[in-house]
DNA sequence: GAACAATTATGACAAATGTCATCACATATT
DNA sequence: AATATGTGATGACATTTGTCATAATTGTTC
């Protein structure tokens, strides 16, 4: 029996997943949560086999629990489940070390399979993150990212100085250099394109 | 038996609900569907008894769906099924006559009786946005709204003027009316005002 | 018919944005 | 030792953005 865990923040398809992956005669939901910060205890304390994580949640992104969990050696298999074929957040889990990258538009069946192969050792990656992933790298230093998370809650150049204790005159340059590298036009864009390519 | 239709772009949701929802001993799923415009024709040809409409879908909205249906006078009831909890849609929705408006945040039992409610006539609306949609309506005009559109596309002025067979200084105007309506300062935050509310 | 809102425009002004060159310093890499 | 990269800064400049006053036109409502 397959003991797995489930991190997923929107409430229903996490309770609909669980039910149907606990209908597998092979398989047993032992936990769902709706977090970051209780996916990393959870699996801490209940050690599953396979622990499904969601990106995009409260508190702690399914990446970051993802590399939490990595690096203090848990051996629960991880397994990220995504709407977003982004090659940043894809390279990130794959340098974390993760198990298997399923993207939500597949069947529950299929990923009831990448459960499967998990278990049996293999590594589940959705093959067309794997062809995309091989150019692009993330051309955003430290703090042009950081900057540019600024930007994009409509802070000005001048706020960001102050959050950040830099001149408004650096902070213009950072989003120059961002503009610049992701080849477009002006700030909305930069973080349009930052956002798509999972480099923010 | 309950005769419904589900339309829903996430492959696994919309495969996990179905799953659930066939389970149920008096609900039968008829057709699953991925975009708004295949919704549209398939409510036509089978008529059923209730259809699942989640709102942000390829080609069409579900919110277009919804209005369109009403529109002909459609006899199976609409239920829209969405994850965001934004005023605006909420009263576009109810505006359009739908017969239940539930979160994604709730699970698939609730959802399973907001199926039932609705066949025996009831309306089934998100409490939480009943409340909600009684303060708040959109301040802004057609024009701005549709600036505003352009202007989270990251175009200029200059750009949006020229698309709009504007001068650039009335696109101003309109982006700084707009600015002015929603409160905030500059078209950054203004995108995220009106996307949150559901204004756009 | 008067009042009002929406659409469109112009001109003027201040502030913010984006670009560029140029510099200093620290830390890696070769 | 030389080179490259990231961080941080300054000054100058052109462009864009945001604000405000003002006004003509149209359509709707009282």
């Amino acid at each position: 029996m397959i003991r797995i865990i489930i991190a997923e923040d929107q409430r229903m398809l996490r309770g609909a997943l669980g039910s149907l992956l606990n209908m597998e005669d092979d398989i047993e939901v032992i936990e769902e949560v709706g977090n970051g910060e209780e996916a990393y205890n959870t699996v801490i304390n209940l050690e599953p086999d396979v622990c499904l994580l969601d990106i995009e949640m409260p508190i702690k992104s399914g990446l970051e629990v993802a590399e939490d969990l990595m690096r203090i050696g848990s051996p629960s298999k991880i397994i990220i489940l995504t709407t977003f074929a982004r090659p940043g957040y894809f390279k990130r889990a794959v340098n974390a070390g993760v198990h298997g990258y399923v993207l939500k538009d597949g069947s529950s069946d299929e990923l009831a399979e990448a459960i499967r192969n998990v278990m049996k050792g293999k590594r589940e990656y959705a093959p067309e993150l794997v062809f995309g992933s091989l150019q692009g790298d993330n051309p955003l230093t430290e703090r042009e990212k950081e900057v540019l998370r600024l930007v994009a809650e409509g802070k000005t150049a001048k706020e960001i100085s102050q959050e950040l204790y830099l001149s408004s005159g650096t902070v213009r340059n950072y989003i120059s250099e961002a503009i610049n590298k992701l080849n477009v036009k002006n700030r909305i864009e930069a973080i349009a394109v930052a956002k798509e390519k999972g480099w923010m």
